[in-house]
DNA sequence: TTTGTTTGTTAAGGTGCGTAACATAATAAG
DNA sequence: CTTATTATGTTACGCACCTTAACAAACAAA
């Protein structure tokens, strides 16, 4: 094992820079021809020759097929070979664990779903118990033709640190309960809504943004911050924990440690709206989506509700525009990217802070697991490369 | 003009990397030996001797001495020379207008304060009048021995964004009413409070730190963010504007537009402390200094205030680490870097927050203009041998 | 003075890219 | 069907930039 990376490192050092942009150039933006990768890089084509030539011969890449221009010879297009491997990405999330499988140039090989008997609200045993299941199945069918695994990535419902010594507190071990990563493989860990976030960046609304912030609505809220092109984690993992802002907070009001989590969530929503919810105007709405559902059909006590919640998402959002301004918020989960909501939170946003554009997410149940594929692959590939 | 930029740019491509990398490394680290520059640049010493050669006869860098080991030959030490030029720096603050003038590696060439006939609130005539008053002074005692003027950075006390439709709305071109910057010399402008954070960065507490924040607590507040070594600006120069934060905020509380800093700016401070001030505790403080100068000989009164004050700047804290949870904190300004404060600050972001340190700024009134010093210092450098 | 050590220079070689010229393969025009 | 034009790919060669090797210079200690 030692030997083999060892090697590996090797043939990373042998590759001339040239080689290692043009293999950053397929595995960033897919299949090219010679010239297109010599007129994006700037380089020309005895370099771009023996570029692929190197690549060729450690099998990075791989000729897909050749493509004939309006006139003159046909240009040898080009993309990740086997050589280059693959990655598993799985998200680990309360109700579903979803896992693909990929080429690092983001190619599906493998994907499944499996559906948890209920729904977890921490990681704990069943969650970990299923990740060992998905991962040993997955290595189980894997192909000749996938090439090496070079990354593992697992989106985890908790706060995710690097520091060993910080982990404890984070539950981000429990895991690691029953399930005992394999050898030699890079594991990948992070944050679910971080990697939904990271998912609009390269799937979703937030396409190719360098600022962004992007708030996930559901049974509980999180952030995920892009900044600079760069996720912010955060010394503890912290950044986005918006459970957390002050709140209540005012003259004589004293904030109560993630009393906005308490407020804000799922579970308070639908409390606060049986309270309210007056006695001539049918049986109260069982969960969220009927709520939401009542407000779509014009119900006035169920959009007096998500008027007054979508003030209260607004209120986050300034919070999050006060700090660092990021120009474009991108609300998600199963109650943020409800549209009904979204005029309302922009007018509070507009009372309240600086020009900021708001988006619902478009991006369904996969973001997550996109996400934390785009992390996996990225990291694959600084790793044959460097960055 | 144009031809003399054109030929600055040739000169730039003229430097071999290596060349510019060992000019790098003097404007970063100051003067070096050849040794030394080639251990921690990881060049050999005919390479070495030719980048040097370079640098010299463009008057780049200078002999300025030898030095002797335990055995062996003399080494040559070298610095910047003439040829790299100098920056001038100006915080235009709301008492002082304050000069300096420094060769790129920081050497001081000339320094001023000038003290406005009053304290303005707002970026406007007197300020923009002060402002070209000293830039006119320090042009004409310019020396031939400070080499060309590389860059002009004037710290602001507005918002600061370099999109030209966005301008109008933030006051920065108020600077402009009675001060032409001088021609062919880069501008550049930037908030008071970033370039305080950019200062704690270069020269105090948090000394080459990648990830913090600071808080400017005084008549306003707000805040500097440094993450991943980079300073957050926002999209519309807003990032740190945290008197926006939403309050107050609560059930039933409706958050006003920047509430927050007409609630914990000086002046609400002392109309609460009057209004809450004991008949039998003797005259009420006159102003925030006077308050300080009581709570630290124990007045219980006057603790009392400074206590419920610090508590509100905790929760502030706090809802920077909520979004982006830099793990430490650096509290400035008049009312910020008091020591009295700290421990019940610490207190509240204890119990509202995960892990975050919290320091007092060791930095004077000079913080500002040694920010904007160093980010005119970084351009001129990038300006000649590229990032 | 000699010896060993560090610094600086000169000479020679290698790597990675470029340009120039040529070979190849396609379309368009006659 | 041949020829002209154009784009792609390869070969030959040169240049820029760095390295190692060997040598020269300058110092302290023996």
């Amino acid at each position: 094992m030692e030997q083999k990376q060892l090697s590996e490192a090797d043939i990373r050092a042998a590759f001339t820079s040239s080689a290692r942009s043009v293999f950053r150039t397929l595995f960033q933006s897919g299949p090219a021809t010679r010239p297109q990768l010599g007129s994006t890089l700037g380089l020309s084509r005895p370099t771009l020759s023996s570029s692929i030539a190197e690549l060729f011969a450690a099998g990075y890449v791989e000729k897909i097929g050749e493509v004939q221009g309006p006139l003159g010879r046909k240009a040898a297009m080009y993309r990740l070979g086997a050589g280059a491997g693959h990655v598993i990405a799985i998200d680990a999330g309360s109700t579903h664990v979803r896992t693909r499988v990929t080429t690092l140039d983001r190619r599906l090989l493998h994907h499944r779903v499996y559906r948890l008997s209920s729904n977890q609200r921490h990681l704990g045993a069943e969650i970990s118990h299923a990740v060992a299941e998905e991962v040993e199945a997955t290595l189980a069918l894997t192909e000749p033709g996938w090439g090496k695994l070079r990354a593992l990535g697992i989106a985890l419902p908790s706060r995710v640190v690097a520091d060993n010594a910080a982990r404890a507190a984070t539950g981000q071990e429990n895991l690691f309960s029953h399930f005992t990563p394999p050898d030699g493989v890079p594991l990948l860990l992070e944050n679910n809504v971080n990697c939904a976030a990271l998912a609009e960046q390269s799937h979703g609304v937030a396409q190719g943004l360098n600022d962004f912030a992007y708030i996930q609505i559901g049974l509980k809220i999180g952030m995920g911050l892009v900044l600079g092109g760069r996720l912010i984690r955060g010394r503890s993992g912290a950044a986005g924990e918006i459970g957390h802002l002050p709140f209540p907070w005012g003259p004589g009001l004293r904030p109560q440690n993630a009393g906005l989590e308490d407020y804000v969530g799922a579970e308070a929503l639908m409390q606060r709206t049986r309270a309210a919810w007056p006695q001539d105007a049918g049986a109260a709405p069982a969960d969220t989506a009927a709520l939401f559902a009542l407000a779509g059909e014009g119900h006035a006590a169920a959009l007096a509700q998500v008027k007054r919640h979508a003030e209260d998402i607004g209120a986050i959002v300034s919070a999050c525009v006060g700090v660092v301004d990021p120009g474009i918020v991108v609300l998600g989960g199963g109650i943020g990217d409800n549209a009904i909501m979204l005029p309302y939170v922009r007018e509070t946003v507009d009372r309240l802070s600086y020009p900021t554009e708001i988006h619902a997410s478009s991006l369904g149940a996969d973001a997550t697991v996109l996400g934390i594929e785009k992390i996996a692959a990225d990291h694959a590939c600084e790793l044959l490369v460097g960055k």
